[in-house]
DNA sequence: CCCCAGTCCTGCGGGC
DNA sequence: TGCCCGCAGGACTGGG
């Protein structure tokens, strides 16, 4: 689940670590099937083990620590990975543990119950080729209406289903994709070459509206419960969801009941009043 | 270019 | 009450 503000939350629990050194990396045993950690464990120990920790950042949906030689661990969540420096939910799915040096101690720990999830060490110049501008769009945080726009502004494609590709924009999952469009009231399964100028506008100004005030809000933590920041505390942003998981519920705006389609074999939720299909409403909320 | 179905994985809830 | 199936979806792959 966690998309662009999870993994933001993420990356800004993980600054305090900043400055830190790396003193071991251990794959944790985990009895279910490992994850993915390229290279193996050892080779990446070699690489990691004496290492400060520069800077962490984020490619889309992924949280990049960035260390002194240049090298880049990029660990990718997926469905349920959770980077913590506090307890886990669940010790039974801590997969990798990264134990820092000094007298504070600690750890950074990656966690995953589904295990879908993969840590990644490049270089400067693999990460480059494996998440540069050519593999992952610009980042749907800062996105411009003309970034959409002359990306999918020819594309037959639904609009719902080509937010969720990261080539063209990174960052959004599906629940943000459907939370913007409904405050942008435009219908998901519009297709991108019917979307007006005013549209895009409108489109662009929800993303960074919806992404902002998720990252305010930590993030969603939905019923699983599996989503966690860096200190093993909720997300608060569920409680604000206007469509997402809401099919039959009164939508905030009209109180017309909130449905729910499938677009790529994925639950779209939306209010077939205040996101029409041909002239759309002005801007909600 | 784009679509679709299948794959990975675990927990949960609906249906019988 | 208990069990099985299907669903949840991020990224990727192979076939059309």
């Amino acid at each position: 689940m966690p998309e662009l503000p999870e993994v933001e939350t993420m990356r800004r629990g993980l600054l305090t670590v900043v400055g830190r050194r790396i003193a071991d990396a251990e794959r944790l045993a985990c009895p279910r099937k490992p994850i993915a950690i390229r290279p193996r464990i050892d080779h990446l120990r070699r690489r990691v083990v004496g290492q400060s920790i520069d800077d962490v950042a984020r490619a889309g949906k992924r949280v990049v620590v960035v260390l002194t030689s240049g090298d880049r661990l990029v660990i990718e969540p997926r469905m349920t990975g959770l980077v913590l420096l506090a307890d886990p939910p669940d010790p039974l799915y801590l997969r990798l543990r990264l134990r820092l040096s000094g007298r504070n101690g600690g750890s950074i720990y990656y966690w995953d119950r589904r295990g879908l999830g993969s840590v990644r060490l490049f270089t400067e110049a693999q990460f480059a080729a494996e998440l540069g501008p050519h593999k992952l769009g610009p980042d749907a945080l800062t996105m411009t209406a003309d970034d959409c726009r002359s990306r999918l502004g020819h594309s037959k494609r639904a609009i719902k289903v080509a937010l969720l590709d990261q080539t063209v924009v990174a960052g959004i999952g599906n629940l943000y994709a459907a939370e913007m469009l409904y405050v942008a009231g435009i219908h998901p399964a519009k297709r991108c070459d019917k979307l007006t100028r005013r549209e895009w506008d409108r489109l662009a100004a929800a993303a960074s509206e919806v992404l902002e005030e998720a990252i305010r809000y930590e993030g969603s933590t939905l019923g699983d419960g599996t989503y966690r920041n860096a200190l093993n505390q909720n997300g608060g942003y569920q409680n604000l969801h206007r469509v997402y998981g809401r099919e039959g519920q009164p939508c905030p705006r009209c109180g017309a009941a909130i449905v729910r389609i499938v677009q790529a074999q994925r639950s779209t939720f939306f209010c077939k009043g205040c996101q029409a299909m041909r002239q759309s409403a002005t801007k909600i909320v």
